[in-house]
DNA sequence: AGTAATCTATCTACCAATAGGTAGACAAGT
DNA sequence: ACTTGTCTACCTATTGGTAGATAGATTACT
């Protein structure tokens, strides 16, 4: 494999976190080993992710790409043809980590609030890690703009994690943790909008702590009232 | 005024909404007259505002604009110079729309809770007229993204609205119309995270229902338990 | 085993379209 | 004469994307 200027050291890159789990994880699970490939893939949806998250997706270019990992252009095309490959394929790379993360509290068995609180967790490490929002965020502000098959993966994911987040919710009330007066479904839509604005705000702002606010008024009214007095 | 191709009707440009108030009285407020100078800077700033609020600020063009309106690139670069020059006139633009808003409902003695409404309903408009979000949803996503200016000019605004809508809460508990544990600025932060996150999931899955119900929980948990049973 | 064919991943070098932006001519109003 | 607002015509940089060469690895065929 000719990689003629490789600095072997791909500083932007560097700075990525991931929604949930480390990259290398998944690295190490689809390639299964140090072949060339899937890493140079990898590498490609890892720092792309990160400038998503952190500029949105009309704000990068494959060019931007392309300097940061230290490759050239072309070869960028040639794994992902179109930008709205590389677009569909970084939401299912995020609805990837997002199922690990649901994966692992299942299997670990944590109880709903504990959940939930991984949740928020999550969430504001996204602000700390430079400066990003959630994906919900980034690119439902420019869904209209949005290719059409990245509408479609989006409307997805976004389904499927208010469908996570009303489920552990439910649960939570059962087990009389949580209360709250509507349905799970429509507790998970709160709960995911108010977050999902908090980013934002948060973010705008220079405001990291105002996250942590909504978040702690978030909790305080889902946790059943201890009859205080 | 020489306006060779002139259609007589820019219908892209007629679409448009506004946040609170008619275009229209802004166009006589301040041109006075039938000015064709204020007039062609209304209509750039008219369908920039639409645009916007749609696409987000990276996905249009001062082509889109000159295509819409029926006038040349040139022109609009005469009145806004720069496209940071349009965004912070956007900004601005919205600002001043906020603030009629806030006076009208001051000056008519609304009560709190129907300031509330208002606001709602403004939000919820959005969403009908051309399937748009809020201001600050479009920008707080691409923040990172966005010119120098424009950022400063957002967080301007940001913190006004911020401090309107903690007004408006407070007057409201004081009252005893509104029941919210912390202080009003956290208040209003929760709230319009809330609405803001609410608009982006709304219109991405397609359910802009899903606002409505949103927002009916929002104020549900706002209005002071009225001893129910 | 040795060689030919194929495949993979990258490169260089280009493309047309579009981006934001500028210079200067010109017509009309003051 | 000056100002205002628009125009045509251009500029440079960048956009997403393509064609074709090439080097190395793998596979197939004798």
């Amino acid at each position: 494999m000719p990689s003629p200027t490789n600095p072997a050291s791909a500083p932007v890159a560097a700075a990525g976190g991931s929604i949930a789990v480390a990259e290398d994880e998944l690295v190490a699970a689809l390639g299964g080993g140090p072949s060339d490939a899937a890493e140079t893939r990898e590498r490609i949806l890892h720092l792309a992710k990160d400038i998503l998250l952190r500029r949105s997706f009309h704000s990068f270019s494959y060019q931007d790409l392309a300097d940061g990992i230290g490759i050239r252009k072309a070869s960028i095309h040639y794994h992902f043809p179109s930008k709205e490959d590389l677009g569909v394929a970084l939401i299912e790379r995020i609805g990837a980590a997002m199922k690990r993360f649901a994966v692992e509290l299942s299997e670990t068995h944590r109880p709903p609030e504990e959940r939930l609180t991984a949740f928020f967790r999550v969430m504001r490490g996204l602000l700390d890690e430079g400066n990003k929002i959630c994906v919900f965020g980034v690119l439902g502000a420019e869904f209209n703009a949005l290719p059409p098959r990245m509408q479609v993966a989006y409307a997805e994911l976004l389904e499927a994690q208010q469908k996570w987040l009303a489920r552990v919710l439910e649960r939570g009330r059962e087990r009389g943790v949580f209360a709250f007066a509507g349905t799970p479904d429509e507790e998970a839509l709160i709960v995911s909008s108010t977050v999902q604005g908090a980013l934002q705000i948060a973010r705008a702002s220079r405001h990291p702590e105002r996250f942590d606010a909504v978040v702690a008024a978030l909790e305080a009214r889902l946790r059943a009232q201890p009859a205080a007095g």
